[in-house]
RNA sequence: GGAGGAAUGGUAGAGCGGUUGAAUACACCGGUCUUGAAAACCGGCAUACCGAAAGGUAUCGGGGGUUCGAAUCCCUCUUCCUCCGCCA
C-alpha cells in the first residue's frame, strides 16, 4: 500500500515527461524579471534568491543543451526518412551505408537527453518549492502579530450576565456532544444533535443561498480526491499531512472544496472568455491538523471534520482583483445578516498561504472566549493554481493565456455557529439571527 | 471481484512499420456570391517547448521496449464499455 503510493509520487515527480511541463510559479517570470521575483519574495521573510537562481542556472543548461539534443534529433530523423525512400528504391547498399551512420548519433542521443531529462526534473523539483508572489499591498510581516486589520465591523455585545462560552451553551442545550465523537471516531469529530444539527443544517442552507443569489452554481463534489488533483491546487506536495489519505485507493479527503471545483478545470482551455466561472458547493472538510492543542482546539475552535460552504471563481487576469472586491462583499453580507461583529485583516507576506498572492481573514469576535476567531479566507492566487492545473483561456490573438483562480470560505460553519451560541445568547436560551428563520421551526434554542 | 472489448484532433471516424501531425465528415473561423440569410464554392482550423527568425523537437490514453524509422509490433499501467457477481 505505502509502497504504491511512494511509487506514484516519484513517477509523478520524476517521470514528468520531457514537454510536458507542470510548473509552480511560471518558469518564464524567473527568466524574465528574475531579481524583481527575489526581492518581491522577501516579503514572506524568507529568502528564496538562491532558490531561484539555481533553477535560472539549470533552466540555461537545460536549454542548450535541449537545443543540441533537438538539432541531434532533427538529422536523425531526416537520415532515417531517407532510409525508407533508398529502401523503396532498390538501394540496399546505400540505405545500409546511411543506417550506419545514424547509429553513430546514437550514443550521444541517449547521453543528452539522460541530462535533459534530469536538468528538468531538477528544475521541477526546485520550483515546487517557491511560492506565489506576494501582491504590492500585502503587508510586511513574519506572523499573525503583522497581520493589517483593514475593517472592523458592529461592536462587541454587552451582556448583563456572565457570558458563556459555546462548549458550555452546547452542552447545557444538548447541541453538540464532543464526548460522544471521541468514543466513535475521536478528537475533533463531534456529534451535532437535535436543534444543533438543524441549526447547522440551516447555515449551510442560507450560504447556499446566498451563493446563488450571487451568481454561483451549485455543485455537490466528491470528497475523496485523487492525487493528481492535490497537486493540482497546491495541497501536494506542500501540505500532505494534512490530508487524510485512503491508502487503499489513493485518494485524500478533501481539506476544502476548493479542491474538487478547482480541479474541475485542470487541463482545461476556456473557450473565448466564458468568464467568470462561479462556483459553490457545500461539504465537510477533513484536516488532520498535526500539532495543535490547548485553548485553540477547545469545542468547535478547531475540527478534524468541520463543515463549509465555499465559492470558487475563475477569473480573467484584468478582472480578478475586481472579482475578489466582490467575494469580501459577499462575505460582509453574509456576517451582517447574521448580527455578528467581525473584522478583516490583510494577511502580511510571512502568514500567508504558500499558493496565495494576497489573502483576507475574516474573523468574528467571540464574546465569552473574548478573541476573533477566523471564520473565512478569501485569496487570490492569481496564475499559480492556474499555472499547476493547466488552466487556461484564449485570448484575442487565439493565444492561450493562463487563468487566475480565486476562492473564499463563504463560510466555515463550526466557529460561525460558535459565534451565534456565544453572541445571541441570552438569560433563557440563544436567539437564533433572523435570516435563518424560514429554514427552521423555531426562533430561539432554549 | 471474474470474463471479454476499446482508447486517434472540438466531435464522429480512417489509418499494409517509412514524405502521417495524421484521410474523410461534421462543427468552427475567414472570404466569394447574396438586399440579408441559407445553399454553393474557395481558404483556414491541435497542443507544448526550443529559437531573434528561418525553422526544429515532442505528442495518436500514460510509461517503457523493439527498429535506422512506430499511431501502426511487444510489455506494463490507467481509464471507459459489455456480460456476470456483490451492493446503497
Amino acid at each position: 500500500m505505502f509502497k504504491s503510493r511512494l511509487n506514484f509520487i516519484l513517477e509523478y515527480l520524476l517521470n514528468l515527461p520531457l514537454l510536458k511541463v507542470t510548473i509552480m510559479l511560471e518558469i518564464t517570470r524567473i527568466r524574465n524579471e528574475k531579481d524583481r521575483l527575489i526581492e518581491d519574495l522577501k516579503k514572506r521573510g524568507q529568502d528564496f534568491s538562491s532558490v531561484i537562481n539555481q533553477i535560472s542556472e539549470f533552466d540555461e543548461q537545460w536549454r542548450s543543451k535541449k537545443t543540441e539534443l533537438e538539432s541531434l534529433l532533427a538529422e536523425s530523423n531526416k537520415i532515417s526518412k531517407e532510409i525508407g525512400e533508398l529502401f523503396k528504391s532498390g538501394k540496399i547498399d546505400e540505405a545500409n551505408v546511411a543506417k550506419n551512420k545514424v547509429a553513430t548519433f546514437k550514443a550521444r542521443e541517449q547521453e543528452l537527453k539522460g541530462e535533459v531529462d534530469q536538468l528538468n526534473d531538477e528544475i521541477q523539483r526546485l520550483l515546487y518549492d517557491v511560492p506565489n508572489v506576494p501582491q504590492d499591498i500585502v503587508p510586511e510581516g513574519m506572523t499573525d502579530q503583522d497581520n493589517e486589520v483593514v475593517e472592523e465591523i458592529g461592536s462587541k455585545p454587552n451582556f448583563d450576565f456572565e457570558a458563556k462560552p459555546h462548549w458550555d451553551l452546547a452542552a447545557e442545550y444538548d447541541l453538540i456532544d464532543f464526548e460522544l465523537g471521541v468514543k466513535v471516531t475521536g478528537a475533533g469529530f463531534p456529534f451535532y444533535k437535535g436543534k444543533g444539527a438543524k441549526l447547522q443544517r440551516a447555515l449551510i442552507n442560507f450560504f447556499l443561498a446566498e451563493a446563488e443569489q450571487a451568481g454561483y452554481t451549485e455543485y455537490i463534489p466528491p470528497f475523496v480526491v485523487n492525487e493528481k488533483s492535490g497537486y493540482g491546487t497546491g495541497q501536494l506536495p506542500d501540505k500532505e499531512g494534512q490530508m487524510y489519505y485512503v491508502g487503499e485507493d489513493d485518494f485524500y479527503l478533501i481539506p476544502t472544496a476548493e479542491v474538487p471545483l478547482t480541479n474541475i478545470y485542470r487541463d482545461v482551455i476556456i473557450p473565448e472568455n466564458e468568464f467568470s466561472k462561479k462556483m459553490t458547493a457545500y461539504t465537510p472538510c477533513f484536516r488532520r491538523e498535526a500539532g495543535s492543542y490547548g485553548k485553540d482546539v477547545r469545542g468547535l475552535n478547531r475540527l478534524h471534520q468541520f463543515d463549509k460552504v465555499e465559492v470558487v471563481r475563475i477569473e480573467h487576469p484584468s478582472k480578478s482583483e475586481e472579482a475578489l472586491e466582490e467575494m469580501l462583499d459577499h462575505v460582509r453580507g453574509l456576517l451582517t445578516k447574521l448580527g455578528l461583529h467581525y473584522r478583516i485583516l490583510r494577511l502580511c507576506g510571512g502568514d500567508l498561504g504558500f499558493t496565495s498572492a494576497i489573502t483576507y481573514d475574516f474573523e468574528v469576535y467571540s464574546a465569552a472566549q473574548e478573541r476573533w476567531l477566523e471564520v473565512s479566507s478569501v485569496s487570490n492566487f492569481e496564475t499559480y493554481q492556474a499555472n499547476r492545473l493547466k488552466l487556461r483561456f484564449r485570448d484575442e490573438n487565439g493565444k492561450t493565456q493562463l487563468c487566475h483562480t480565486l476562492n473564499g470560505s463563504a463560510l466555515a460553519l463550526p466557529r460561525i455557529m460558535a459565534a451565534i451560541l456565544e453572541n445571541h445568547q441570552t438569560n433563557d436560551g440563544i436567539l437564533i439571527p433572523e435570516p435563518l428563520h424560514k429554514y427552521l421551526t423555531f426562533r430561539k434554542i432554549r
